[in-house]
DNA sequence: TATGATAATCGGAAATACCAATTAAAAATA
DNA sequence: TATTTTTAATTGGTATTTCCGATTATCATA
């Protein structure tokens, strides 16, 4: 049987993955380019295929060493687990958590969650991080992240998930618009092009439009914001209604407006919430923790 | 960030876990004695923690340390299938696979098993391994065997599953008897103590007595049966009825015999039948082209 | 008390990992 | 076009690590 590849090796050839600079990628590593270069044609000879198509002054990975890249940070990360794990003695409330959040949760959850976190498992470092779905889900995927707090339904491609509750949508209107729209609401009171809602970087519009069953409809304003804070404002000023999510609302993201929250039609206007890790982690434990934690600070807790 | 440790003193302590003797461990790594204990101990220097706790003469694994053996397991076993997968050019569908069946199922599956995927995938080299479901489960988390072939429902602990599909029991007599009993069965027609099953360390009497609606039933025989092919055979000499799993049937378990097969009591009268592997894996891609081949083979085809 | 088995330790030899300097080739710039 | 810069591979030498055999220390047991 032929050896196993060197972690150290298999660590140099996720650095040129991601630098796609033998130079860089050695100063990553802190080793000199040369010693980098070597590493990963000792690595090609273990291994026995090409990784990389050498273009005589540049290069490019070879999709085998795409893949092989892929399987090599499991391993280099379930390796700096053990590492971590073994070093806080078995603790496995210990060390760094890196958390994505969607824009659209991220304000609401943060506050409370990192205060219990740290009350509870005061040596687990929580790292925050906020950027849209698809940025969060690459950005897993490369290991830079550890977990993602995601709305859902969506698709998290070859991830794991658990759906930690539900969060209603409400109808925000000027508290002068309340009596004409009524409750349950009646879209056709509203004006036409008179809802507002987040551009489509954000999930949360397709979730709205879908959870009230507002499809295609022409009472969207095809003006769209980039923060639920700017659709406020736009609804405080009278420009039209909006959608804003029960958790913004329990944060007191109305406070200071004249505006009002109206439960939409449809039995279960809500976008789900749902916590998103790898298939491949093997630290299931510690992120259940934590999605018990997060499960509590929901409009709708429905974790087991 | 303190350095990782290496993947060559990870095996150390998996060969010293596994043979519970440094000079049999050693032998097992090909290095010598002193090779592999000042491995372990500088293992446990980079890790900064106690792995084994020495007795002066003789050792034993902290519970720690048996931890870390878990998580070592699945880091070389990555590290294995890496080198396989790159080796093999990136062909999933190659190299050793083994496969560990509950007797219940094995006689009845493998022969066509075998035979379809070594056409289809002429260089995976299927190793089987029968033995009984607690055995099976034992051996997977061992890192001895890399999927299961069981009979749900049934505590697969950490593990994950895919259901394949479903089995139905037929309560089988001799024709004489057929009669009498009628169908679907009416139990009450039977005589006393004339149910014979497997011996409780199979699973499928638990199963068939579950499935048939037959609990604590003063209709079973205290005699068991230690496999499929003896309880035909006591049948077929009239000392009474059994249960007996479709797909025995299909492959023909009651030829020569004046036995025939009724439907039992109860709606759904069926085992489960799952594909179980460690939730760590990196190789699903290849067990979910097997679980599709195997679910084929079964009398109720349910995966996706 | 001797014997055998065990794991740790020690010293030296072999293998390797690493670096600095250099080379070679292409690209950017003058 | 000539020069400079950037890039990765190569080379040669050094430092480090790994590994082994021999030895030691400890205990169980004959």
């Amino acid at each position: 049987m032929s050896k196993l590849p060197s972690l150290k090796n298999l660590s140099y050839l996720l650095a040129l993955h991601q630098e796609q600079n033998f130079n860089r990628a050695a100063a990553e590593c802190n080793v000199s380019q040369s010693t980098l270069s070597s590493g990963i044609q000792n690595l090609e000879e273990q291994l026995n295929c090409q990784l990389i198509e050498r273009d005589h002054k540049s290069f490019l990975f070879t999709a085998l060493g795409e893949e092989v890249v892929e399987k090599a940070r499991d391993i280099i990360s379930a390796s700096e687990e053990l590492l971590h794990y073994a070093q806080g003695q078995g603790n496995i409330m210990e060390g760094p958590l890196r958390l994505g959040i969607i824009p659209t949760i991220a304000p609401f959850v943060i506050g409370e969650l990192s205060k219990n976190l740290q009350n509870k498992f005061p040596k687990l470092l929580l790292q925050l991080s906020e950027d849209t779905t698809q940025n969060l889900l690459h950005r897993l995927r490369n290991g830079e992240l550890d977990i993602l707090l995601l709305a859902l339904p969506m698709d998290i491609q070859g991830n794991q998930k658990w759906v930690l509750g539900r969060d209603p949508f409400k109808l925000v209107v000027h508290k002068e618009l309340a009596e004409t729209v009524g409750e349950p609401v009646d879209y056709d009171k509203l004006p036409d092009r008179s809802i507002f809602l987040l551009e489509k970087e954000h999930c949360m519009a397709g979730h709205a439009v879908a959870a009230c069953q507002l499809t295609d409809s022409i009472k969207m304003n095809p003006f769209t914001a980039t923060s639920l804070h700017s659709l406020v404002q736009m609804a405080d000023a009278r420009l039209g209604a909006t959608f804003i999510p029960q958790m913004a609302i329990d944060r007191d993201i109305l406070e200071n407006t004249d505006l009002v929250a109206l439960k939409p039609t449809g039995q279960e206007a809500s976008r789900d919430i749902g916590l998103v890790y790898r298939p491949t982690t093997s630290r299931r434990q510690t992120f259940r923790k934590v999605a018990e934690e997060i499960a509590r600070l929901l409009p709708i807790n429905t974790l087991n």
